[in-house]
RNA sequence: UGUCCUAUGGUGUAAUGGUAGCACAACUGACUCUGGAUCAGCCAGUCUAGGUUCGAGUCCUGGUAGGACAACCA
């Protein structure tokens, strides 16, 4: 192929781009394939399979995060873009771990990211036929039961750079083996007593060829299975049989599987089953959090965080109720790309994919969040206006709102400056400004209290502006938001900063953990905002969590605070008591002139 | 002193032997009733040493750096 003979992408669009209007905008049917699609494409055209099934396969010992959302836009999105299926599959070998409380959190978790699955299944549904093909293996002499202590395993299995030493069980005759595995399965010997083991070499480069362990004797509960069964198979033993089992075509998982793929494919091959196929991809990393489900569970147990949709956990229900919006999520994952190599993903890629969407969809609306009183001294008394304003600017569909006016306001205390630097646009003595959809107004004088804070800014208005426009044309440079003191309504305002304050916490220092590079303020909380009164028809969770499915997430409604940021109902909020969390803050070029 | 994976601007990610491109971030400007949005511009990259080739980010060899593996976790 000569490249030469293809116009460059901004030629072809050029050359199209009056039929391209209602083009399908997509990122995805832009850009060059991930080496995922590659390997489908290649599966799909030289006949490998004739359609592809995935599955997204989370154990059920805690929330879904981030990372595993990126791993299911992965495999749902493959499915859907090659028209393929994706299963969910619970990955349910280790009864201690595991609770259904968290198989229902993950089903909603997944739904609300707006996918579905073909089937779901569950590791432990295949528990009889596991125990079968260790039959098999038994029988055919790749499988032994070995009564060394956990100890004598670890120490016999060698070293990275040493090969280990055979088990003294390790040529058991068949029948030994057999009933051996069979009074295990019947209960008769205590925990941690004895294993079944893969015979294939202990002397293997690769650990995970020394003879690893496919049965444990576990006499716990299972949250399905209950006590039916007290030996259960491990992750390397099971995993490949059940996508073998399911048909999966294409089995995706993080790097830190890749070398667990030739004993995938030993196990496979030994049984001669389905051929699935494992591919792995980089995990995805965000700086500032952390990305490990056992992290995420302790800071949720030791209540550094409340609970795992504190908005500022990484888990997808933090997410949810901080305000990112599942398409926000979709984006980045699409953003971050699919490769082989570690990464860390900077969270303004983040913030950046949720300003993105919400700029588009979100309504906006005024609320003042650090109030000081503003004054209208020749506005009349008692005199209130409706004053109408847009809703959207970027959705006309939106249309418009009326919001109250009148002669005592609240703005934002930073609006305001006495002896305001250069380049302050905003209000200070003697400057004239715009408040927004209503007037132009000057400041005239302030009153303090004792310790010199202000406690009420004196102005006048210009009539002739209403609307914010002036008959003469003359211009202000800023324009500020507000709301009606006689009119506002009270609202609990949550602001959350960074989780950690160092960029990867993961890397504590000696004597350190990750604990020690929390942030201690990440978490602010304001009282005594005043929102504009329209925003009191947000609904509340409590007005609508009896109406939703029990697989489904309340999504709350997403505004904008004007020149504030992306804001949503909390779902701790109830009609009277307001409590709004701030999603992101807009991008603020004042803000970082004055870094 | 092992096996495997990986290495492209600050961060991600493309280029499939033939013009190193895109996004985020940063920066500059225009416009603006959100210091928002939008638009325009700009900075910045192939780990290293050899080899193959008319031509190497891409293929080969060595080195360097990072990561994974020694749970009866997944």
């Amino acid at each position: 192929m000569n490249k030469y003979s293809f116009p460059s992408k901004k030629e072809e669009n050029s050359n199209h781009s009056i039929d391209m209007k209602e083009e399908n905008t997509e990122p995805s049917n832009e850009r060059q394939l991930n080496f995922l699609e590659e390997i489908i494409e290649r599966d799909l055209s030289n006949g490998t399979c004739t359609s592809i099934l995935t599955r997204f396969p989370p154990e059920p010992n805690g929330y879904l995060h981030i990372g595993h959302a990126k791993s299911i836009c992965i495999n749902f999105g493959l499915a859907k873009k090659y028209g393929g299926k994706t299963n969910l599959r619970f990955d349910d070998t280790n009864p201690v771990k595991e609770d259904t409380e968290y198989v229902d959190a993950i089903r909603q978790d997944i739904h609300w990211l707006g996918f579905d699955w073909a089937s779901e299944h569950y590791a432990s549904d295949y528990f009889d036929q596991l125990y079968e093909w260790a039959c098999v293996l038994i029988r055919r002499g790749l499988a032994y039961v070995d009564d060394q202590t956990l100890e004598e395993i670890r120490e016999n299995r060698g070293t990275i750079t040493t090969p280990g030493k055979d088990s003294p069980w390790r040529n058991r005759s068949t029948e030994e083996n057999l009933d051996l595995f069979q009074r295990m399965k019947a209960g008769e010997f205590p925990d941690g007593s004895k294993v079944l083991r893969a015979k294939i070499d202990m002397a293997s480069p690769n650990m995970m060829f020394r003879d690893p362990i496919m049965y444990r004797i576990l006499h716990a509960r299972h949250h399905r299975t209950g006590d039916k069964w007290c030996i259960y198979p491990m992750y390397d033993y099971a995993h490949g049989e059940s996508d073998s089992i399911e048909q999966i075509t294409h089995s995706i998982c993080t790097l830190e599987f890749d070398i667990h793929r030739p004993l995938y494919d030993w196990f496979i091959q030994q049984l001669g089953i389905f051929p699935s196929h494992q591919y792995e991809f980089a995990r995805l990393n965000i700086n500032y959090t952390v990305m490990s489900k056992r992290k995420l569970l302790q800071l949720v147990q030791e209540g550094h965080v409340n609970g795992w949709d504190d908005p500022r956990m990484p888990t997808i229900c933090g997410f949810r109720r901080r305000g990112y919006t599942a398409e926000s999520i979709r984006n980045f994952a699409e953003r971050v790309g699919v490769a082989k190599r570690d990464n860390i993903i900077d969270y303004s890629l983040l913030e950046f994919s949720l300003r993105e969407h919400l700029n588009k969809v979100a309504q906006r609306r005024m609320a003042v969040l650090n109030p000081v009183k503003l004054v209208i001294d020749n506005y009349p008394e008692e005199k209130v206006e409706m004053l109408p304003a847009v809703n959207n600017p970027e959705n006309a569909d939106d249309g418009m709102r009326e919001v109250p006016f009148c002669r005592e306001l609240y703005i934002e205390r930073e609006d305001f400056m006495e002896n305001p630097p250069k380049k302050y646009f905003r209000l200070s003595p003697g400057q004239e400004v715009r408040l927004r959809y209503a007037y132009f107004v000057t400041c005239n004088n302030v009153e303090k209290d004792a310790e010199g804070n202000v406690t009420c800014i004196h102005c006048t208005y210009d009539p002739a502006t209403r609307g914010g426009d002036a008959p003469d044309g003359r211009r202000v440079k800023g324009t500020l938001h507000w709301v009606s003191a006689r009119h506002a309504v009270d609202a609990e305002v949550r602001l959350f900063d960074r989780l950690f304050a160092t960029e990867a916490p993961d890397e504590a220092p000696e004597g350190k953990t990750f604990l020690d590079n929390l942030n201690p303020n990440s978490l602010n909380v304001l009282h005594g905002c005043k929102l504009e009164p329209s925003l009191t028809l947000a609904r509340t969770y409590g007005e609508e969590k009896d109406s939703l499915p029990a697989d489904r997430a309340w999504e709350p409604e997403h505004f904008q605070f004007e020149r504030l940021g992306y804001f949503c109902l909390d779902k701790d909020a109830v009609s009277g008591k307001w409590v709004f969390n701030r999603s992101c803050t807009l991008k603020d070029s004042w803000a970082k002139l004055n870094k």
